[in-house]
DNA sequence: CCTGGCACTCTGCGCGTGCGAGTGCCAGAC
DNA sequence: GTCTGGCACTCGCACGCGCAGAGTGCCAGG
């Protein structure tokens, strides 16, 4: 177990190094923060703390930088979630109020984050299979052909097509939009399934075919998983990285493109708060030296997407950790009121 | 006006510096390109073209680089298009045609457009203002609110919440519905003010005041300019840009994420072929070491939204405008078909 | 008008050196 | 036992130097 100077020695030098990108030595931490011992001491910390694995040195005879389990225990232990000053809540507030439909809710959220944190800013749409559907409307584009709307209580809107086996008529098709709605409107996706079974037994067997495609089609939408869909930005946010540019940024850039990759990031933090993953606790390795610090959101008490952000290991993540909550917390509201 | 040797040399030039991202010496140059003079007459040339503006040194005893207004040149004068071969002509098609609705189009011709030319691509949705109507549905989703949902020939699907002045019945509903599709439906947006002008006087004096709104919200969805959105990809190909990062790359970064700056970008293009913009003749500073080449592409004939890669103006010309052109066209087969 | 030759000018690179920051260890003080 | 001051040692880095190589401009002659 380390003493509990060792631990301030070791908050010292992640809130050193975060602060200054430079390795940080035994002789500017007694200088900058009141330990009330020697550098020689400190000294004897750091040794300690390196032989445990929290800290490294780049090279013999440098200063010590934190390592991944250094930062892990920071986050853990030394430091809590810096709240948002008052001021700042205003403005998300004021940011964020002005959307006028849900594209616009995550867009401003993504810009919004990535000037908070000033890194790369990472927004899920809000996940079809959690929530509830407030309509599904059906249109007869052709005989055999029905377009299939759905919309969901967050203001998402799907739409896909369906040929149907057989012509179809507009009277089978209205009393098919009546009995659906009755029966999904209002209800969350996951118990949708159950609800239509029994659908297609209510029409005469020249339909059911027909009715069969279209709620198979409609089930088809809703379990969907590529259409989990997100928004990135703040990309530029990247160039402060590093002094060693073109082989860190690029494969962060590579990653952030997959987004399967980064809705698999996203959906592994089970926390209901909010989750840390640094360095090599990401599975992509092209994210191995960065950290990801994500939250699930919601327009109800329920969370039914994330958002994040994506930053060097080398980050503020108090802060980090209180702008992404902070800002979570608000496009909740926003959600919840329209 | 320059001889005929004189621009083969710049075409040399320019080639040769694509292809090696050094200045070009007059040696070199004569050893790589059989022009049939010697390395002292090509020295004169190009202090010709250098007096020309058409080239320059990056310092002193250095070979040459092409100027802004030699690529331009070379553009115009020296180069053409080169068209793809036909196992890659078959290798976009294929690639193209797995697509289920518009999104996957537009995310699957970033994709190509990104891995064909190694650069950052830019693909905007097919615009609303040029396309036509499919279908508008009006759903009630409470006694004085109604959701509008429009449908365009290209698949895109935009949705709106109305809030009625006053209740509106289920018939009028209806009616309105109908005689709504009966006039636009198949008809070009632009024309559908016109064509709606008179709907409201059809109706009963109670039901006006919303029918007007909803007209008035169906024509703001229309024109509404910030919903000509974009997609871009490939960001990763900015890490091979050139040697001194941070600099370059970050301010191209910042303009990729106004998507604002980008749409003026495609905007400003009028030519109906292949454009080329090249670094100062951007407006937008930050892509001032850029080049973009863009094309329009539609469903039928005629263009309703451009698509474009950004790359370094130090590019090969030929080979990206025949990428951008023929996935543009591949890409407007697509969309006429489905 | 082209060519070969020549003198000149830079940049980039490898090398050695000195400086400074930082470390580890040890003997002594509290 | 724990902390402290002192000391020798180790590196990395910035700096200055010189050299080679590539490229140029210019000139006189074919």
């Amino acid at each position: 177990m380390l003493s509990e100077r060792r631990l301030q020695v070791l908050r010292a030098i992640v809130q050193d190094y975060v602060g200054t990108e430079e390795p940080v030595g035994s002789k500017a931490l007694t200088e900058r923060h009141s330990l009330g011992v020697s550098p020689a001491t400190v000294r004897n910390d750091m040794a300690a703390l390196e032989e445990e694995g929290y800290i490294a040195q780049p090279h013999t005879s440098a200063g010590r930088i934190p390592t991944d389990k250094g930062y892990r225990l920071f986050v853990d232990k030394l430091a809590g979630v810096k709240p948002m000053s008052p001021p700042e809540r205003r403005a998300i507030q004021n940011f964020l109020e002005g959307a006028v439909d849900l594209d616009d809710v995550v867009a401003r959220t993504v810009r919004l984050l990535a000037q908070l944190t000033r890194q790369v800013a990472v927004v899920q749409y809000p996940s079809l299979t959690r929530s509830t559907v407030r309509h599904v409307e059906l249109l007869a584009l052709a005989p055999a052909r029905v377009m299939l709307v759905l919309i969901t209580d967050t203001g998402r809107v799907e739409q896909r097509m369906v040929d149907c086996p057989a012509p179809f008529g507009e009277a089978s098709l209205a009393d098919l939009r009546a009995r659906l709605n009755s029966r999904v409107a209002g209800r969350r996706f996951t118990d949708v399934p159950t609800l239509v079974e029994d659908l297609p037994e209510a029409f005469e067997a020249d339909d059911r075919g027909t009715v069969s495609t279209v709620l198979s089609t409609l089930l088809e939408t809703l379990v969907e998983e590529n259409e989990e869909r997100l928004m990135i930005g703040g990309t530029a946010n990247l160039t402060r990285f590093g002094h060693d540019f073109p082989l860190t940024i690029r494969p962060v850039l590579e990653a952030l493109e997959e987004q399967v990759v980064l809705l698999k990031l996203l959906g592994e933090a089970k926390d209901p708060g909010v989750t840390v993953r640094i360095g090599h606790e990401n599975a992509h390795e092209g994210l191995n030296s960065t950290s990801v610090v994500s939250v699930g959101y919601g327009s109800g008490g329920e969370a039914v997407a994330k958002l994040g952000v994506v930053g060097p290991t080398r980050m503020d993540y108090p802060g980090t950790m209180g702008a992404v909550r902070a800002v979570a917390r608000y496009v909740g509201q926003i959600l919840a009121e329209s």
